[in-house]
DNA sequence: ATTTTAGTTTCATTATTTGAGACTAAATGA
DNA sequence: TCATTTAGTCTCAAATAATGAAACTAAAAT
């Protein structure tokens, strides 16, 4: 009857799929109790549709501590969504080379809702960390993937992303307004890469650009990281060329793929 | 009132979850008209399904192709179900370690429902194909991966298992009896590991390990790939010590975890 | 032995889902 | 051009499933 709001919309699979998401913010197996407390359905409603989803391998259950965490059926699920996940399989061969190519950390990302999303990543030097990215969100106003696609989206989406922005301060150099962010952008659209200048983690710093179609549109960006020990930002910028090779490469064979929203 | 059987319990939930299987299947963006031949939903019933998920972000629509295809927002969740799933976190660092030492390709694995589960991969030699493998299932019958854990369950459990089993025939070398499958299954308990002669792929060979804990339960196996174009089975055999030294120090940190289900 | 806490079940009420059928728009064909 | 098929969307009364206050159980904690 009266505008309702909580937070989702949908019925019944909108409610299971907010527990999801509930589950999925602990980082770790919880109990029940555990969810009752952060989420806003009455306990025999959660009871159940935390049970359902279990029925369904949407979400682990540990019998023996009476836990529960993100299910198997994701992991499946997942898989198939990455690997149709157009921009992710089209640039895949082109993160690919540009891995050969340098030694540094290379991240593919695109916007979802006003976050980063992490689709892919290759880390050169060290073999650890293999699936810890894809899938994984970050801010947009303070890394470089997020602000080289924010410099080169249309004023409207751009304003309409800010508007989304936390501007947490990370670290001393984290931009942490609207308007020190615009300004940035404009730099970023002008010399057409981003920098990240140990704005999201002190230490870790970055050049990214953005992945455009042949009209101008933003698909994603990629970057190369590196940590100021082992880098220099002379030795980083190096790599501009290469970068901008791949991204062209990227835009180019991703020319009639249109991005789904922002 | 009669015994109801389609394939999935659940209320509406478990119906959309089967939507989302659907869609999954076909493994590239699908219209409506294609996910209404598979499904045995009536077409406004699945209209609705499938409306709800692409608002929720379990599904992406292309409005321009009018298509749907796996969301990303299972990708956020198969991120987090990834990092907490037991098995693939504890023995992160022990696949490291295997890949830094040999360079074939390596697979860590869990049964899920009678199927492998691959959790993890390294890729010796190749950088590519990264995330190809996580979240990714295969045959247990005619894996590496698959026999090393089958052979390790308890009689029980294994009859429960290999009657889940296809029995497809994929190469000339397939076991496609359940007899021949127990024969060799025990011999890969007496040796203590197992090969994969072939059997899921033409020129694929592999050895592959039980991952147990200390009282003798499988956790997951894990596996080192190779051509026989790259490698004999001698030289890959001389990977075994450092196959058992992996298994069993995941086994050893994965000592109070037990495995949700076979 | 008593109280508290965490998990589970019940059941009448309520709200959502259901699906036959109707409708629209666009593509196909004669 | 106009009929015809096809793909997608909408409607609404009927059927069904979800809801949640309250009660219950089991196991800790006091």
């Amino acid at each position: 009857m009266t505008a309702e709001s909580p937070s989702q919309k949908g019925g019944t699979v909108g409610k299971a799929m907010e527990v999801l998401d509930c589950v999925a913010r602990f980082g770790q197996p919880v109990r029940f109790s555990q969810i009752l407390e952060v989420s806003h359905f009455p306990k025999p409603t959660l009871y159940r549709l935390v049970r359902t989803l279990a029925d369904l391998g949407m979400l682990d259950h540990d019998a023996d501590k009476d836990t529960y965490m993100p299910g198997r059926r994701l992991l499946k699920l997942a898989h198939v969504a990455w690997a149709q996940f157009s921009l992710a399989s089209i640039a895949r061969p082109h993160i690919d080379r540009l891995g050969q190519q340098v030694s540094e950390t290379i991240h593919l990302a695109q916007l979802d809702q006003g976050q980063v999303l992490y689709v892919d990543k290759r880390n050169g030097r060290d073999p650890v960390e293999m699936y810890s990215q894809a899938g994984k969100v970050g801010p947009t106003y303070c890394t470089g993937v997020g602000k080289a696609m924010l410099a080169f989206l249309t004023p409207e989406e751009q304003e309409r992303v800010i508007a989304l922005q936390s501007f947490h301060r990370f670290t001393p150099h984290t931009l942490v307004t609207p308007e020190a962010l615009r300004a940035r952008l404009e730099t970023i659209r002008a010399q057409g890469y981003a920098l990240d200048e140990e704005e999201h983690e002190t230490g870790i710093i970055c050049i990214a650009m953005p992945v455009l179609n042949g009209s101008g549109r933003v698909l994603g960006s990629v970057s190369i990281t590196d940590t100021v020990l082992r880098t220099t930002w002379a030795a980083l910028k190096e790599k501009l060329p290469l970068l901008r090779e791949t991204v062209e490469r990227i835009g180019h064979d991703a020319q009639d793929w249109h991005y789904p929203g922002i």
